[in-house]
DNA sequence: CTCAAATATGACAACGTGTCATTTTTTATT
DNA sequence: AATAAAAAATGACACGTTGTCATATTTGAG
């Protein structure tokens, strides 16, 4: 989390780093971004930087909180227009995902790049222990006549795996090159594959 | 792949080098990792080591090759003996994969740290391009009896997801600091859902 | 035994990180 | 408005890391 001196800033120069970090994480992984890159780009001086931020993770798991914070938002937003429809709503979800263009780069390097800290942000939806409120809300929503689950522990399984399923989509949307319609095909078959059951009875 | 020098190198220095590496990334993530200390450790010179290899990137990726190498020859062992049945074969394996305690700490920083290029290597099994050969062999392994898949492409997909959902158990495993048994009494309850389906028919 | 090819070496340039003494700006107080 | 104290900004610096390269050493073929 950024420190309080980031929040005391002005609302522009704030947006300015911003924009400088979203330039840095869109050309370099985490790992190889560069703070020296992120403070020219901004136009302050590195000592600033670290009285803003504890250091690039900082700011990157920052950027990252945005942005997941949104994406959950028009989750739910779905959800609630296909009337708690889990797949539906996952279905048009995904659409939606690789569809979006705005910080395709950012969005790139963060999914190719992703580790398990990384990976928590996206799927925190459904993380017990982080935000049991956040797995509430999305389960309220959810219309469970029409899962295969008996309970909230089994409801939260459920919802690991279609989140797993979807994100390794995602990333290999970016990996291989995909194109969106074959990216959409290949995890609607994976969906199906999910409501259906793998084992034959 | 390591450089021709490195593998006209005597197995004992090979070694060596391996075991330095191996230490080196059991307490370091790759990008944490530094080439002084497994320099040192193998009791060679900086110099060397690039004789040897591109970089750490290189030998991070060749003790990585060689690990999952064992391994999808441990899951198509398990997989005959379990007459093809993918589902009994998964159960197995992931017991034996979170029981082994070998190179532990190694494979705590590979999993909490898996980018798309590391998960590629453990989930090559069914990668099309990159090992067509090795998702033929698994695939003549599997009694496709059992299965809810019409082809070749679903089943591909079919394997894609158990993978994923195998890796994500694992990695949680780590990450959340699980026992054995509640990792994999957690398994259990996922593979269940994934052979029966997550929609109610 | 000789000499060319292969291998080993560590100093070095370039770059990155986090810190800190110092300077500048802002805020509060009289 | 003047002054003092607190907050924020700065960039030089110590230290670590990477990849290279001129030089030294070893190996092997004739």
């Amino acid at each position: 989390m950024p420190k309080l001196t980031f929040y005391n800033l002005p609302i522009e120069k704030q947006q300015h780093l911003i924009d400088a970090a979203k330039q840095e994480f869109s050309s370099a992984s985490l790992s190889d971004a560069s703070i020296a890159n992120i403070v020219k780009a901004a136009g302050i001086s590195r000592g600033s930087f670290y009285q803003y931020f504890e250091g690039k993770e900082d700011l990157y798991f920052y950027l990252l909180n945005g942005y997941t914070a949104e994406r959950k938002k028009i989750f739910r937003d779905i959800l609630e227009k296909t009337k708690g429809d889990l797949f539906q709503a996952m279905s048009e979800f995904y659409r939606i995902t690789v569809n979006e263009e705005e910080l395709l780069d950012f969005k790139r390097n963060v999914l190719l790049n992703m580790t398990e800290q990384v990976e928590t942000k996206f799927i925190k939806i459904v993380d017990e222990e982080e935000s049991e409120e956040e797995f509430k809300k999305i389960s309220n929503l959810i219309d469970k006549n029409k899962l295969n689950s008996s309970g909230n522990k089994e409801l939260y399984h459920l919802l690991k795996i279609v989140m797993s399923v979807t994100i390794r989509n995602w990333i290999e949307y970016f990996a291989k090159n995909l194109t969106v319609e074959e990216s959409i095909a290949n995890y609607e078959i994976e969906l199906k594959l999910l409501r259906t059951g793998l084992s034959r009875m």
